[in-house]
DNA sequence: ACTGTACCTGAAAGCGCATTCAGAAAGCGC
DNA sequence: GCGCTTTCTGAATGCGCTTTCAGGTACAGT
């Protein structure tokens, strides 16, 4: 069986005795076809198991409705839940979604981009944080803004505004110092919290929040109650058990993201403790497991779903050389079970 | 700002002052361009930030390298595993991938094979169980057997061989064998499963080497012992809250599902029950946050990332007109904390 | 019956690029 | 200096499709 080359509109019109042109306009259905030859090209389309070439329509001028997603990692569950959300709405557009995964590579984010442009993608989404890097901010405007010169169309989630684009945010800021409140609220005094990379604006804003609104009720986080470390479980992990290590003096811990919440509960069983019992836990973005979790986990809920939808509707309206809309979505606190008031003091 | 037409390889022509077929000799490197016109074409194509058009590319006859991935719900951890070892494999042989999210319905999964039929994907990976219907069947081959006669690759994870294509399967039957294996010699006799629609093979796998294992031992498992539900958190969550409304009468439950067993786990929690105190409970996969669930959850460890990269490189590795290959991968068990030996009867 | 109008159809142009083909320039031996 | 090969360049072709543009046919109005 040798590769044959592909059913062709011309094959399909040759096949229904009809011309190019008609062919085109029967199956597409952009002019009235006499019902007759109509009916001839769609049984020989359906004869031939003629498929267009995409390719060739996008090159004569047919809008070509796909659309490019860019986010960290897939299997990250906080970029799934949105990457669902985003292809909620795409699929009930009718557009279809390359998604792809950077590893958090910032090459290969402005590769794609690149690719993106390239395949002349209706709208890139760009999900999750930026990288602090102003090379590479740079090289990727420089990916950004011919495409948007082109009529693409930009949206981005969840990152700092160096881009001049649309973006859905999620209010880190404000549901991190809302969190604190609450555990100030249920007898908190001594915090630690576990951080992602600095670099990142989430993180930044996240730890903002929550230590100004700790300032505000006159308790100090200190520098040496953060542990910094990878935005992964196993970063989540190794934090905790750093901080169990050092000797814990924080009766609540504070990790910026559920997934890594999810390797501290695990640091602190192994270590023998319990949760809530000798150390209070929250997280933040209410990924869907999280409830399931023993205890299950207290967090801030972000609408994750809504985010990608979101961001997929700003792509989707166009908005060439309007002002960038800022659409953002604020968290809320959700108390469950892995916070409790801390046991009074021992002596 | 009005939307520009794209720079083109024409206007980066006449920019460096060569001809078209120099510009494109140049950038591609296909044949030696004198060195100062290289140069000058470079400086150009950087000037006027120059992307080719893929489609032009792609439609002059240039291989197009891009990939198109259809599965059933990017957010489901399961297959969030195997997208990521599909694009670690994929980003390392430069090409993108374009993911496309069923959410289970049979329709789209067609519509979404024709779309990359017709942006001539240089191969279709289709993961996840197909479904047990002879006319989707029918219609899915439809569009599958023209694309790979025209030369495009097709590669199936885990599903039911209908399609005369390449494969890699995770060994299902011989999993839930050996966890029933595993679980008898717990010391258990009295069985429940919690699975997911009996159309879908995995199920029809996993029970069956389950319950085949079990009647090698003697132990029968009961059709009233089996409950069915949806694939998802919540289907396990409410097949186990029905198993326990009817009275459990069973010493442990077998989730066919890891996302299964997390809301199965839950729903014992809710009853007031402890696992494994009052009851065992064994799920499938492996996905990562299981070993983090209190219990840890007892499973059949599939190498899930492995799967999807095994499927893309058979994918990229020509196999056209031979006989399809399959690959088959083991599931590896997993004794965890959620299952111990039953408690004596009570009387 | 004849012109005018509405409606379709088909030939042809062109989207942006890779590539073939022919020709120009350059290098070589004699 | 002449004819030869070698190397590189540019004009032109075609990938498969959509879309003008210029007819052609049918029908109504007068």
């Amino acid at each position: 069986m040798e590769a044959r080359p592909h059913v062709t509109l011309e094959d399909v019109a040759r096949a229904a005795e009809v011309s190019l042109a008609t062919a085109s306009r029967a199956l597409n259905g952009t002019t009235k076809v006499r019902a007759d030859l109509r009916d001839r090209v769609f049984a020989a389309a359906e004869r031939l198991a003629y498929t267009p070439n995409a390719h060739a329509q996008a090159l004569a001028g047919a809008s070509h409705r796909t659309v490019g997603v860019i986010c960290h990692d897939v299997s990250d569950p906080y970029f799934a839940a949105i990457a669902r959300g985003v292809m909620r709405v795409a699929g009930d557009n009718g557009l279809l979604v390359m998604l792809a995964s950077t590893f958090r590579d910032p090459q290969k984010e402005i590769a794609y981009v690149s690719t993106l442009r390239a395949q002349r993608a209706s709208a890139i989404l760009l999900i999750g944080s930026g990288f602090e890097d102003r090379a590479w901010e740079r090289a990727l405007s420089a990916e950004i803004e011919p495409y948007r010169r082109g009529g693409g169309q930009v949206a981005v989630v969840s990152r700092h505004r160096s881009l001049r684009v649309d973006c859905v945010q999620p209010e880190n800021r404000e549901g991190a110092a809302a969190l604190a409140r609450t555990l100030l609220e249920q007898g908190h005094r001594r915090f630690a919290v576990l951080a992602g990379p600095r670099a990142l604006t989430t993180v930044v804003d996240r730890l903002g929040g929550f230590r100004d609104a700790l300032a505000e009720a006159g308790v100090e986080l200190a520098e040496e109650d953060i542990v910094e470390s990878a935005f992964t479980r196993d970063g989540g992990h190794a934090a905790m058990t750093e901080l169990l290590a050092r000797g814990l003096r924080a009766t609540c811990v504070f990790a910026v993201t559920d997934v890594m919440a999810i390797g501290a509960l695990t640091a602190v069983r192994e270590a023998g403790l319990r949760v809530p019992g000798d150390v209070s836990l929250a997280g933040f973005d209410d990924i869907p497991v999280v409830r399931d979790l023993t205890p299950p986990l207290t967090t801030v809920a972000l609408p994750l779903e809504e985010l990608g939808e979101r961001a997929m509707e700003l792509a989707i309206r166009d908005n060439r050389g309007k002002r960038s809309r800022v659409v953002r979505l604020p968290g809320e606190v959700v108390v469950r079970a892995s916070t409790a008031p801390p046991a009074p003091e021992p002596e």
